[in-house]
This record gives C-alpha cells, structure tokens and sequence, in this order.
DNA sequence: ATTCGTTATATCGGATCATACATAACGATC
DNA sequence: GATCGTTATGTATGATCCGATATAACGAAT
C-alpha cells in the first residue's frame, strides 16, 4: 500500500530570499530549550556550522536579534531568546498550526495517486 | 525598504518522495493551455526534458495517467490532460487556494522583521 | 595558569541537482 | 519519401548546497 500524505510548509520571505520557516523554527525551539545552540543542533541532528548560520541571519536580518549568545564562562557560553524571538516563533507556530488544520481536513486530492 | 511575505507551499508525498506540487501543477495547467508539452515547457522557461521527467514521473506513479501524449503526425504530435489529471489539478488548485486565503489574512508574523 | 564546553569562523570535498546538448523515433501531410 | 515539430531518451557539464573537519577565542571556576 502507498503511503500518501499532502505536506505544507510556509515560511518568510525578505527580499526575496528565505528569512524564516520549520527549519530555524525548531532550531528557536530548541535553543529556548536546551540553552545552547550546540545543544540544540546535536538534539536535531544538525551540525553547529548550520545552526550558527541560521541564527546569524536571523540576527543579522531581523530588525532585532532573535538570540542573544555568550561564550566563555563556566559552562563554555550559551544562548536564549530574545522576547523578539519568542514572539515570532509563536506568531509562526500560530499559522502553521492553522494551516496544517486547513490540511487535515482536506484529502480530495490524495484519491488520485 | 525590505520586502516581506509569506509563501507556503504545499504538495504531495508518496512513499516519503515527492509526487505533485506547484511546479507539476502549472505545468498541467499549461499542456491544457497549449495542447503540446514541449509549447508548455518553453512557456514556463523550463527545460523539455524536465517537463517530460514530470509528466512520466505523474504518469508512472499515479493510479490513472495525468497526461496522454502522441507523437508525430502533421504537427508532430501533442498532449492533453486525461480527466483524472484535470480532476487532481482541480482538487490541488482548490486546497492551495485555502492555503492562500488563511496566508493572506495573517501578518502577524512580518512585524518581526 | 589550566580546564571546560561553548561561541565563532574558514576551508575543502562530495553529493546532489539543474542545465545544456545531442539524437532517435514518430506519423500525418504534401 | 521529404518535411516538420513533437515525443522520448541518454549523457555530460556546471552550479549549488551540505557535511566534515579544523581551529581560535572566550571567560568563569578551580
């Protein structure tokens, strides 16, 4: 039997490249989590160079950052959100939740496959 | 000033791979539009050979083809939509047309950046 | 000063994907 | 049988993304 399912992904686009979506949206999630970026990329299977990468752009291209990072100390450093980061993840998190119901209740089209 | 939006995108899985998406959709909407793929193709500035992995892609793993082709003949040949394929293109227009109105009534999100 | 885990950054090679090119087969019309 | 634009298919090249690796900097605690 095929297994057929109907996937959706919906993201933020500033000047036409990517800004946001489920990638950096987990990778919020788990930061505000575990603390740590490095943390996070290990928990989601996803190497440090990239998780960094995607927190830098947020920084970078958000008109406040997303995540506040310090290195050194006791533990080595460490991270967490900023309220501008916990703002937009919820706000995210808010559409695609509805979204996905839209998705749910819609499977006319799995019946030609 | 920067440009924001919101994209989604949605499509169909089968046995975890792609299967029908915005890309295949347009280009069924134009083999109707213009009766041939390669006219399609080159409408959409995509290459024929792409559209053709496409349409052999859809025609293979869908239950009922998508597309009927001919070749040869005086205008060397043609292709039209079958009506399971006008039937799936209906069905993923008006899912995606949901998707897009829940997007469009939902900014929230694009104060952050 | 040493230790520790983290932040921060560069580089290299491979894998994957897109694109371009090349060519055969087809069949109605003339 | 010559022509024509299309379908159908393979291959080679290029570009781009991704992962692995390496290394420096940092600062609190001991």
């Amino acid at each position: 039997m095929k297994r057929k399912e109907i996937r959706v992904r919906c993201w933020v686009n500033v000047d036409g490249q990517r800004f946001f979506g489920p990638g950096p949206a987990e990778l919020l999630r788990l930061i505000e989590a575990t603390g740590s970026i490095s943390r996070a990329a290990r928990t989601m299977g996803m190497s440090y160079k990239k998780a960094w990468d995607i927190v830098d752009n947020l920084n970078t291209r958000a008109r406040k950052a997303f995540v506040i990072a310090h290195k050194g100390g006791q533990r080595g450093g460490g991270a967490q959100l900023t309220d501008t980061g916990r703002k937009a993840l919820v706000a995210y998190e808010k559409l695609a939740g509805k979204i996905e119901k839209i998705v749910r209740a819609e499977k006319a089209l799995l019946q030609f496959v």
